[in-house]
This record gives structure tokens, C-alpha cells and sequence, in this order.
RNA sequence: GGGGGCGUAGCGAAGCUGGUUAUCGCGCCGGCCUGUCAAGCCGGAGAUCGCGGGUUCAAUCCCCGUCGCUCCCGCCA
């Protein structure tokens, strides 16, 4: 069989000239000069210009390639006129004159254009993701991930850990997300799920004395989606080391994602080590548990300044066991009217009552609320902000919960809306000291607040002896630019203090036998102290290629909806498949399927 | 499950306090053109204005419903 190219697109240079060539890849665009035929070829490698002259003989037939079309071209490289080189293109210096030709693959009519400039629907995008691939910001995209999951492999090998897979068909778990579930043939009415991320497994692997473990492991989760959530499916730089402490994950993962990092994009990073940030103070100064460091604004608690201050509207709350909140930032008092006004209307969008500030001017302190306010509470409050002339304080009061939500939100708000998140830099840090337990009013009962394997900081005496909220656990996040990556924990691997864990969330030990028996019995067979973390891939590269949408960094990715337009899944399955599996569907009222006729009238 | 946004030729947009033959650019088809590189110029085809209902003499435009996509809340490590 004869060979398909000698080069590719992307290849020839000035020393080429004069050799005979032949080139392959699609007509990414033609330019049509009647006596001369300017044809771009494209390959993943790159753009190469073909020129056809009217001696070709097949000028003609080549001025009618339609553009997508994957033609193989034959013939000399020649050099450009000085006047006629493309500096944009690392080619543009030569060109192929072409001598014969022959179309590898015909194409019809185009969806959408393959330029990148072009905008198209989503739909229409996710159903001809090849089209969209061969696009170039997609198509770099697909690459970097390529590339920086090799270098994530590197470094972790480079650690010493090993990359170990776990199953794909695994047990349904009562933890977390919904399952992913899958019906086994063999073994009627039961279930294999998908996992929602190798968590047990790879804490068996500790068991098993691997000492260190990484996969970049598929994760499934029946959520639904959001812009940096993809739905169904995703994958994890899923990590897990024995004899660790919490200091020496930290350790690694800050040189695995600071080299990563530096390796792929310009931008300045936090060094390391990153900052840790408690669980509480986080809340306290960003309220959030994802901080976006890039903004420059804290927020202090002022509730003690409005207890006896004359706002009664505050008073009020304050004494029904609310707080408040204030933000100071610095140096807009001079904002427009219409600034405050937008800036209350979100407020109320996202369930305040109010918007209350104060603007601290030359000769006085105006706002709202100024007249009913002391001068010895105002200077209180100008202390706990660090106010300064021409700062604006903002204040949020509400019932503690809501009111740290909504003077977080109001603080990345004012960020957005005054410009003031810092560019072109990564901001990482760490959220450390979670609580190991909340209490959740609707089941009237305490629970985990994170992951029920988590290690208390302070173990079996903590539990024993502490109130449960206030019992801390080795888990902590790392979150950069206001986005989680990831979450982990130093495991609680002595069964008695996993017994007495969750029976504080209301577990017998027997149900703990029962749902998490290859765990639990492992831990009573010489279980090594282990901890780990599974940064998120997806968003890794996200950051890494500052998209705002995670399926611009996955080839066939889903839509919101959780369904696949390309290869249109999900979708109905032959009778005879349900009957092997010994399923029946009872579908809700409206459902357009063809196996509805199934369903019991 | 709930809330917001969008839906006009294959694609991107304009139009609409209700009234014309629904406009423009790209692409497609045909033609002209020997140095372009998102080539240019001339011509042509291509639209049940997402779908259904209502108000009206008249609806792409107003109202109601519905479907699709998307963003957010709920949910989610």
C-alpha cells in the first residue's frame, strides 16, 4: 500500500525546497484567483498553503474541493516571493505546488464551520463533537489535557506512588451521591453502581501495604450539572498514602499542583506551602468554604457593635440570635447612586432584607443608616474594618447561616462589579480543621459533615469526651481561584474509634458491619494510619486553560441534561435486553419510549 | 423539583410601541479574476420567524401554554 504523506502539515521549511512531497488533511480554506488556486491543507500538526496553476490540469476540479474535504496533494516545495510570506503561519515561508491529487474523503454539507471564529449552538456542537475537535481552541484544549495528565502521571511517579486501578463495577454505597446503578443478569433484582469515586478501594490498597497509591480514576455521580460540574461523569487525580500526615499530603500535592501549574501557564502562583485556612476563619472572612483570594476584601464580625446600637432593625435579629456582617472596601465612596442600587438588588436577589453601608466621607459618615448610629459605634465599627476616608462599609444581618452565605456572595460580587479580582494569577490555599459532625434540623440529629471516614482530631478521647459540634477532623480542601479541586482526608482506620464515630451519627455498630463491611473488617486485620486526597482533572484543566465551561476541556462531553447528542444516550433497549436482566419498566406518565407498552395499565 | 436567559435560512446576527416582498455577514451553488492567506467582485438558491393555542381586520412582534438549549438554587467531593 502506498504511503498516505512523506510530511506533515506543519513540516516544511526553506531547506525543503525543491523536494518532491505529498501531504494529507483536510481543505481548511481556498482561495480562488482564477489563473491561481490557493488551498490551505490541514492536519493536526498544522496549516501548509497548496498552490494550482492553471497547468495543473486539474485546477478546475481542485477549485471545487469543498472545504472539510480530506484530499492527498503531490508535488514540489517552492519557495514564496519575499512579498507573499505568511508570518502567522511557521509554513508560510514555502508552499506545495501542486501536482496531482486525489480526495480521501468527501464531505457534505457543514453543520457549522470549522473556523474557530465561528460561533455555533451548543447542541449542534456536542451532536458533531468531530467537527468541533478539529476547531482549534477545542482541538488545543484536548491537548493540553493530554499533556497534563502525562505530567500529573510524571510527578506522581516521581513521588514514588504507583498507579493502581480499582473496578469499575462495584457496590452501591449509602453515602454521598446518587449511584450510577447497573443490573446484573446473573444474579436477579440485584445491582452492580458505578463509583462515585475510588474511595474504598483505594483505602484497601493501604490495607494491602502498597504504601502509595494514585489513579487518574473515572468518577460517576447521578447529579445534575453545572457550569464546572459535569453530569454523570468525571475523573480524579485520585491519591492515597500510608503513614502520612495531614502536613506531608500537603507537602506533595503543593509540588505536584505548583509544577503542574507552572508548567502550562504564565501566570503567577501562590508559593508554596499555600496558605491553610480553618474551616471557621474562612467562613468568617470570606463566607464560603472556597474563597476567592484573588479579591481583596475581608469580612469582620460586627454583631457585639449593633447589640446596643440605636438600628433596631438589627437590634431585633440580633437579639432573635442573628448577627451581622460587615465588608469594608476601600476608597469608593465616590461610586454612583446607581452603584448601591444594583448593588442592594442583588442583596435582596439572594434573600436579604437590605443592603445597609455606610460611607465614610472628609467631614462625616453618610448612608442609610448614618443617623441612627452613635459616634462611638461608628468609630467601633471603623476599627473592626479598618476603615479609612472614602471607604464604604457594607453590612449584612440575618440568622448566622444565611447571613455568612449572603455576605459572601455580596463580597465576590462587589469584587466582580468593582474590578478588583487580581489577574492572570492562581490563588491557591487550603481549608483545614473541618468539623467532623453538624447538627441537621430536619432529621433532628447530628451527622457528618464531610466524609464519615475521616480521622477526629483528637480521636477516641475527642469523641468520647467532646461536644459532638465541636469535634474537628483531619479533612481539608484545596481551593484556588474560589474553586474546589478537591478534598481529603487522614482516614480513621481503628474500627473501635470508627464504631464510636458513627454512633454519634445514630449507626449501630451492626449497620456499620453492613454497609461498609470490606472496609471495617480490613481495619480489624492490621490497618496502616492513611490519608489521601483526589484533586478534580476536569477542573484542574479548566483553571489551567482559564475556560469557564468544563466541557470545553472534554472531548464527548454530556449536556446538562446528562445526555450524550452524538451517540444519543441514553436511550431505550430491546425487550429482550430488559428481559435478560430481569427488569420491567414502570415509567411516570409521559414518557416517550418504546417499551412503554411494558408498563402495567 | 424551582427560578432566570435565549430560540428569526446550515451558522452568526438585525428587525418588532402589531401592518412592505422579513434584512445583513459567513457558508452553499454559478460566474469573473495570476499571489491570496477569514482574498475580492457579480449573480443565485435557501426561513412553516422553535412548536401549539389565544387576542386582533392583521402576530416574527402582545398574551397563555409547551418543547429545546443554557446559567443558577436544590442536589453533589
Amino acid at each position: 500500500m502506498e504511503i498516505y504523506r512523506t510530511h506533515k502539515c506543519d513540516e516544511l521549511r526553506t531547506e525543503h525546497i525543491e523536494k518532491k512531497v505529498t501531504l494529507a488533511g483536510w481543505i481548511h480554506n481556498r482561495r480562488d484567483h482564477g489563473g491561481v488556486l490557493f488551498l490551505d491543507l490541514r492536519d493536526h500538526y498544522g496549516i501548509t498553503q497548496i498552490v494550482v496553476y492553471e497547468d495543473s490540469g486539474f485546477q478546475e476540479l481542485a477549485a471545487h474541493l469543498r472545504k472539510e474535504t480530506v484530499v492527498q496533494f503531490k508535488g514540489h516545495v517552492q519557495a514564496r516571493e519575499s512579498e507573499n510570506i505568511n508570518t502567522n503561519l511557521p509554513t508560510g515561508q514555502i508552499e506545495l505546488k501542486a501536482e496531482s491529487f486525489q480526495v480521501l474523503g468527501h464531505c457534505g454539507d457543514l453543520p457549522f464551520s470549522v473556523f474557530p471564529e465561528e460561533q455555533a449552538p451548543e447542541s449542534v456542537r456536542l451532536k458533531y463533537r468531530y467537527l468541533d475537535l478539529r476547531r482549534s481552541k477545542l482541538h488545543e484544549n484536548i491537548l493540553l489535557r493530554s499533556r497534563v495528565i502525562a505530567s500529573l502521571r510524571r510527578r506522581m511517579g516521581e513521588h514514588g506512588f504507583n498507579e493502581l486501578q480499582t473496578p469499575i463495577l462495584t457496590a452501591s454505597s449509602p453515602e454521598g451521591a446518587r449511584d450510577y446503578l447497573v443490573p446484573s443478569r446473573l444474579h436477579p433484582g440485584k445491582f452492580y453502581a458505578l463509583p462515585q469515586a475510588p474511595q474504598q478501594y483505594k483505602q484497601l490498597y493501604m490495607m494491602a501495604g502498597f504504601d502509595r497509591y494514585f489513579q487518574i480514576a473515572p468518577c460517576f455521580r447521578d447529579e445534575d450539572a453545572r457550569a464546572n460540574r459535569s453530569p454523570g461523569e468525571f475523573y480524579q487525580l485520585d491519591i492515597e498514602m500510608s503513614f502520612a500526615t495531614q502536613d506531608e499530603i500537603f507537602k506533595i500535592l503543593e509540588d505536584v499542583l505548583y509544577g503542574v501549574f507552572t508548567e502550562f501557564t504564565d501566570w503567577k502562583i501562590t508559593d508554596t506551602p499555600f496558605p491553610r485556612i480553618p474551616y471557621r476563619e474562612s467562613m468568617l472572612k470570606y463566607g464560603t468554604d472556597k474563597p476567592d483570594l484573588r479579591i481583596p476584601l475581608e469580612i469582620v464580625d460586627v454583631t457585639d457593635i449593633f447589640r446596643n446600637s440605636g438600628f433596631n432593625a438589627f437590634k431585633r435579629v440580633i437579639e432573635k440570635g442573628g448577627i451581622v456582617r460587615a465588608i469594608n472596601v476601600p476608597q469608593i465612596a465616590g461610586q454612583p447612586r446607581s452603584f448601591f442600587d444594583r448593588m442592594l438588588e442583588f442583596a435582596q436577589s439572594i434573600g436579604s432584607q437590605g443592603l445597609a453601608y455606610l460611607v465614610w466621607n472628609e467631614d462625616e459618615v453618610k448612608g442609610p443608616i448614618a443617623k441612627v448610629i452613635s459616634k462611638d459605634d461608628l468609630e467601633a465599627l471603623a476599627k473592626a474594618g479598618g476603615v479609612k476616608t472614602g471607604d464604604v462599609m457594607f453590612f449584612v444581618c440575618n440568622k448566622e447561616k444565611e447571613a455568612v452565605q449572603i455576605a459572601g456572595e455580596i463580597r465576590a460580587r462587589l469584587g466582580e462589579e468593582l474590578n478588583l479580582i487580581e489577574e492572570n494569577v492562581y490563588r491557591f490555599c487550603w481549608i483545614v480543621d473541618y468539623p467532623m459532625y453538624e447538627y441537621d434540623p430536619e432529621q433532628k440529629q447530628i451527622i457528618f459533615s464531610h466524609n464519615p471516614f475521616s480521622m477526629p482530631q483528637g480521636g477516641m478521647e475527642a469523641l468520647e469526651d467532646k461536644d459532638p459540634l465541636d469535634i474537628l477532623a483531619y479533612q481539608y480542601d484545596i481551593v484556588c481561584n474560589g474553586a474546589e479541586l478537591s478534598s481529603g482526608a487522614i482516614r480513621n482506620h481503628q474500627p473501635e474509634v470508627m464504631y464510636k464515630a458513627f454512633d454519634i451519627a445514630g449507626y449501630k455498630p451492626e449497620e456499620v458491619d453492613a454497609q461498609f463491611g470490606a472496609l471495617i473488617n480490613a481495619f480489624k486485620l492490621g490497618a496502616p494510619p492513611h490519608g489521601g486526597i483526589a484533586p478534580g482533572v476536569d477542573r484542574m484543566i479548566m483553571l489551567i486553560a482559564n475556560e469557564p465551561n468544563i466541557r470545553e476541556v472534554i472531548a464527548f462531553p454530556m449536556n446538562q441534561s446528562a445526555q450524550d447528542l452524538m451517540m444519543d444516550a441514553p436511550r431505550d433497549v430491546t425487550k429482550k435486553q430488559l428481559k435478560e436482566l430481569h427488569l420491567k419498566l414502570n415509567l411516570p406518565i409521559g414518557t416517550d419510549s418504546e417499551n412503554k407498552t411494558d408498563q402495567p395499565r
